[in-house]
DNA sequence: CTAACTGTATTACGTTACATGGTACAGTTA
DNA sequence: TAACTGTACCATGTAACGTAATACAGTTAG
């Protein structure tokens, strides 16, 4: 499904957070979808099923994931999830955006930064 | 010179790093300026020498500040810190922005969105 | 019904980062 | 000389993180 990356310094649960939202977020996991077991998903990626457990529960927490049990998770909608998560981008966008004009950049500079970065992906 | 904000959760000695970033990048101080003693401001923020020996450490390293044994601690040129900023802030766009696009928004939405964010500041 | 799978909760332990507190030493300056 | 600077340790307490083990409830295939 996916590797984890050894050089991220964070903590494990919020890199497999990231993953799996990405995974959603991109299309690649669609609503309804039966994720891995917690004991399965910890195998896969020898970390601890508690860690996993971690993920999957805040990700349901945020509205992405639903869990039944015995049964076990499951991609949501999302709609809700997903209006959090552009939110979110927006507040980091501005945020950014923020820091780069108390650094003296110009509405200008940044503009054209954004167009570069844009241009070069 | 300038006041902690207690609901930040990250490390005291991050944040005081970044409050005397944004003074020197903002302009508010200047190069030659010397800052106050570790002592001095350890007492002023009610925080330990040693929090903000590490602020200053780490500052200087990043080619932003220099230290003379017995006299101080001062503002430097900073052209070599200012450069490796303005590639840190670049970065940290691109990175955003790469976020975003694997999250499904269009060139043309996260221009429109950067836009906004400079007219609403 | 039973066995094997699901999610969920709890407790304990070790490691590490962070912050504090204290001490010490070298250089500068009034 | 005394009082200030930066710098370098070491010891301590706390909290986050990850691991480990265990237990319980619901589901499902046999």
């Amino acid at each position: 499904m996916f590797t984890l990356d050894y050089r991220d310094t964070g903590p494990i649960y919020a890199q497999i957070k990231e993953k799996l939202k990405n995974l959603v977020l991109t299309g690649a996991l669609k609503e309804g979808e039966k994720l891995p077991s917690v004991r399965q998903m910890s195998k896969q990626l020898a970390v601890n099923p508690n860690t996993i457990q971690r993920a999957y529960r805040e990700l349901e927490t945020e509205g992405l994931f639903y869990s039944v049990q015995g049964k076990g998770i499951f991609v949501g909608g999302g709609e809700e999830a997903m209006e959090n998560y552009r939110k979110e981008e927006r507040q980091k966008m501005k945020a950014l955006i923020e820091e780069l004009k108390n650094h003296r950049h110009t509405d200008e500079e940044i503009l054209r930064m954004v167009e570069e970065i844009l241009k070069e992906i």
